[in-house]
DNA sequence: TTTACGTATACCGTATACAGTACTCGATAG
DNA sequence: CTATCGAGTACTGTATACGGTATACGTAAA
């Protein structure tokens, strides 16, 4: 007798609420200007504003909103201060990612590495969107190879913030190519062994993103 | 006509509940064993079940309760790996905060520090209590210069942790003036300028504190 | 027309109520 | 004595209710 377990874990709305704010907030169909009150998304949920809050809260000490003057929450504005640093936070993740891989250097993860990235960057569409998703992919299993769940969680916080603005993504069409190309590179680096080297390979490659990024703005 | 403003930002209970756990862990008021139930702190507060349970889930998501059988939580328990994990975090932080300080290698921030160390470590008890706090302080003046929100946010996260097990103090009395020393030589290492050294000099810090905590445990 | 003020309302924080789920533990059958 | 079942209970998640505070808005005075 074998059944399917459904027990399924800890399935409370909040999460479900959750999810779905996250995923408004990417496709776009809640912007900035929006503002997002307890009472009202409750009501488009159908469901009462308990788990509602939770859900607000949550996002809110992510990051992600923050509470509005007259009451319910925004999308997070980022001035240029705060995405200079994020891309700092994003230096500091993943270089010591880079690096801890470039200390292992182990055969079976670089390939598996090269494999993604060439997967990543076989798009489909050439859109700003389907780059950000390639990029987040690459940078994501780099990341998770590095098997630190702590690096993980502060790499998804950071790009978490993001999904807004997709700000590691306005970047130019003409630059797309020259971005993706370089990821190889970066295993290049790791594949080297030189701990030091592929950090700061990872450092440039993540700066070279951000001038591309002021340059537009 | 000069009167103080009376409006407290968010003078929600829940906040209050947070801190007052967060002090109690600390403090070793709640023990690993402790079962913590919504209702009976909720009882033990004289407020209702929701802001207990607020408060606890925000003590959640950063990690520091997990969820128990039989309900309620109780205080996050780390293995070797875990720990391990953390140390790793707090490289990737504190290193590139400390490679920060070294690009920009600010006389003024540079002495500051010195002051900062100096004075932490100036113990007025030699406890292990007392150790891990001096050791806390000083780390946390090295990220609070480099000015980075993300950087210091992630710094925490990873800290607040350990406070159940202080995990970055198992220290033996015999290495405590060993490790303290170390510390001016961080700043030496940022006064060079070289960024690259700089960051690897905190790495071997870290992780020296890393070998110490093992070989104790 | 502008300013001051009272009232309505929008929204939130907290308390309470209710229903469902998972564990405990004792009783009963083997 | 061990295993199985069932009632009791321990907690939780969600809904609802209530009171308070800040904003919006209309009205009257200058």
């Amino acid at each position: 007798m074998a059944f399917k377990s459904l027990a399924q874990p800890r399935k409370r709305l909040a999460d479900q609420v959750y999810e779905q704010i996250m995923t408004a907030i990417h496709n776009g169909d809640i912007t900035p200007d929006d503002r997002i009150v307890q009472e009202k998304l409750a009501e488009d949920f159908c469901i009462s504003r308990t788990p509602v809050r939770e859900a607000l809260f949550r996002l809110e000490q992510e990051g992600i909103l923050t509470v509005a003057r007259r009451g319910g929450f925004r999308i997070r504005q980022f001035g240029q201060d705060e995405i200079r640093e994020l891309y700092e936070g994003r230096c500091a993740v993943e270089a010591f990612a880079a690096r801890m891989l470039a200390q292992r250097n182990d055969k079976e993860i670089n390939d598996q590495l090269r494999q993604t990235i060439a997967a990543a960057e076989n798009l489909t569409e050439e859109t700003v969107e389907a780059y950000y998703n390639a990029n987040r992919a690459i940078h994501k299993a780099i990341v998770e190879a590095s098997a630190n769940r702590y690096l993980l969680e502060f790499f998804e916080n950071i790009w978490n913030r993001s999904s807004s603005l997709a700000i590691f993504s306005t970047i130019r069409d003409t630059d797309l190519s020259a971005s993706l190309g370089d990821h190889m590179s970066l295993v290049d680096a790791i594949e080297s062994g030189n701990d030091s080297f592929a950090a700061e390979k990872m450092i440039t490659h993540i700066t070279d993103g951000y001038r591309l990024q002021i340059k537009d703005g």
